[in-house]
DNA sequence: ATGCCTAAGCCCCTTAGA
């Protein structure tokens, strides 16, 4: 079976790429990010034509989360991480959906992004990932099969960039940043793409700006995080990446893994 | 030092993204 998380970076925008990626690759369980829509103005209908079954967390304009599941409805768990009440970004939820080989506990992650830096907005991603790692442990105690996957706003390392120097006073590649992601992979999490492709890469996101896309001047931003119960059942991980170059593409490609 | 490019809200510029 397949589980992707894909940022499409306008859900009413991207509708085409999505229906016919969903079409295509058939995804048995799809995260989605950057929806920049309401939950009331999402475009289900589509959706749930090809099979999918959907819960959705929006908010007008900007963010907004969603889990997908080939044949039913996803169960909700939780929407929204705790321990920060006056946060009202939809970045976070998480869901139990049922699969062909059980049940699989799933979230879907739009970390901040934390630039400019150093500022509130860079503060307010540290904030968040503290606030994620903590959930991350509850999640873990279970020990079941799960996938934290989304936009993590982190380069994990040099070897997760084109270029080293032009990234280097971005928020994705501060040692603060970095040091996040690790303490939280420290838990017991596999990064299923680093552990699939421990090389470095490969590259989950290309900017619209400076020729990023025909050069090949991306980054690892996109990851899928697994429990170890679902680790042990990881057979692949790969990136759609020629969906990145159609006609009016989000600046992520879907990311995906094989589970046994 | 700045814009490059895109989406969406609100009205044709601003905010936000990474």
């Amino acid at each position: 079976m397949r589980v992707a998380t894909y940022n499409v970076n306008g859900i009413k925008a991207r509708l085409p790429r999505l229906l016919e990626w969903l079409d295509e690759e058939r995804p048995d369980v799809a995260l989605l990010q950057e929806l920049k829509s309401t939950d009331e103005t999402v475009p289900d209908r589509e959706i749930r034509e090809l099979g999918y079954g959907a819960i959705w967390h929006g908010q007008k304009g900007f963010n907004g989360v969603a889990v997908l599941a080939r044949g039913g409805d996803p169960a909700e768990r939780l929407r929204g991480l705790p321990g920060e009440p006056e946060d009202d970004h939809s970045r976070y939820l998480e869901a139990e959906v049922a699969t062909a080989d059980g049940p699989l506990i799933v979230a879907s992650i739009y970390l901040p992004n934390g630039n400019p830096r150093p500022g509130p907005k860079f503060d307010y991603k540290l904030r968040w990932f503290d606030r994620l790692a903590a959930r991350a442990r509850v999640i873990l105690a279970e020990e079941r099969p799960a996938v934290l996957g989304g936009d993590y706003n982190v380069i994990p390392d040099d070897r997760d960039t084109f270029s080293v120097r032009a990234m280097a006073d971005d928020a994705l590649t501060q040692p603060e940043s970095r040091g996040a992601y690790r303490r939280l992979l420290a838990q017991g999490w596999t990064d299923a793409l680093r552990s699939r492709h421990p090389r470095g890469g490969p590259w989950t996101f290309w900017d619209y700006q400076n020729n990023s896309w025909p050069a090949d001047r991306g980054f690892r931003i996109d990851h899928l995080l697994l429990s170890p119960q679902a680790a042990d059942r990881l057979v692949d991980a790969g990136v759609d990446r020629e969906h990145r170059g159609r006609e009016r593409a989000s600046d992520h490609a879907p990311t995906w893994i094989g589970l046994r």
